[in-house]
DNA sequence: ATTATCTATAGATCTATAGATAATGC
DNA sequence: ATTATCTATAGATCTATAGATAATGC
């Protein structure tokens, strides 16, 4: 009802989740790049699903790639972060990347719009998306690092490049909610699980799941 | 040199891969999408790589979509058509499901683009493409049906939906060329190892690869 | 004065169709 | 006659900028 704030009102009602214009913005953007895709979906459309005119967007982005790298960045900052945390954490490895894999299977199910349908986009490889690609690496990098400590303490004899799958298995979630128009419910059980056989675990995933589950009560990430 | 067959001849030489018009517009479509994207690839960008005037594909295909869809079907025959030969083989499963593995992440790898990055499109949910999504459905449920076998043999209590993740992981070859710019040389080892290995197989895979080595030789699938 | 919106528009596209033209093949 | 190309163009976009307007806040 109130529509509070200084600036001239707008001619249609608010309609979009968020509190803020820019939030509208990306709530509207993620929408439209997800279910039409990111070169297919004109200025004019967000604006359109936001309720204001199309040049209003331009003041609060400069460009039309601006929105797509904010609605990017927030797909990876969650995971960062808990991986950060996870270096310092005590569990067994296997307790942590478990965790990782985790999470970020949980938060691709449930965010709200499948963005990681985007990582695949042609215009990812531009020098404008330069800061993004680094933080996806960052990501992968932790991945890879854990994998390989895993591998270690399996001790077997591993194929080369082994480290580099639970990265990938992890998001395999993008394609499968992609496929069936939403992630299935045994995800979340299913790909941490194979993270840890594709390295070779041989014990019972249980009570790592339920390990892992304990620490990241206890990191206490802000749910997605 | 030579310009044959009738027609109006060309302002500019061939210089595409493929001894039809066809073939030309095809690779040249495969790189331009791949390395731009679908939507951002114009008709015109398209004819000016084969060398002729953009009115001049619509003798060749009646609508760009179709162009993209003549390039998706042929990224599924292969792998279908070996897979229907599989089903009469009598090897073991595992190497069965091994070899389906093996031949499509090495035609994933070898591929001259990697036209699977365009699976994830948006016009694909449309009417337009069902032909499609039917073929690589078709797809999908060979290799669920030989998951589910192998792990039937395996006879350890799975995790539901771990039949699905052999299709999830071979395809992740589309992300790892999509990433590094090329597939690496151990994909072709790696991922259909790591098949077996989420089923729960716990054998020895050298004698499993070699068989399967084998098994496409004698079915004798025209390499991509 | 600052902010968030609005209207209007420049300039650059893009897909697909109509119809002409220049080869070969019968 | 058939085929594969060509030229020309209609009609529909699209992004970003310039500048006006209508609120709030100091």
């Amino acid at each position: 009802m109130a529509n509070l704030g200084p600036g001239r009102p707008r001619l249609e009602q608010r309609r979009r989740r968020g509190s803020t214009p820019r939030a509208e913005i990306l709530d509207a953007a993620g929408e439209l790049f997800t279910a039409n895709g990111y070169a297919n979906t004109s200025t004019r459309a967000i604006a359109d699903a936001v309720g204001i005119r199309q040049a209003s967007l331009y003041h609060h982005f400069a460009a039309k790639d601006d929105i797509l790298d904010a609605l990017l960045a927030e797909t990876v900052a969650a995971p960062i972060e808990l991986a950060e945390r996870l270096r310092a954490a005590s569990e067994p490895v296997p307790v942590r990347l478990y965790a990782l894999a985790l999470f970020d299977v949980r938060q691709l199910c449930a965010s709200r719009w499948n963005l990681g349908a985007l990582y695949l986009l042609p215009e990812l490889r531009t020098e404008r998306f330069a800061a993004f690609r680094l933080r996806r690496d960052e990501l992968r990098g932790h991945y890879e690092t854990l994998a390989a400590q895993v591998l270690a303490e399996v001790g077997a004899v591993s194929v080369p490049g082994t480290q580099l799958l639970p990265f990938r298995l992890v998001e395999t979630v993008i394609s499968i909610r992609s496929d069936e128009g939403a992630a299935p419910r045994y995800a979340e059980r299913t790909i941490p699980g194979a993270v840890l056989r594709t390295l070779g675990w041989p014990g019972d995933l249980d009570p790592i799941r339920a390990e892992a589950i304990v620490l990241l009560d206890h990191l206490a990430m802000p749910n997605p």
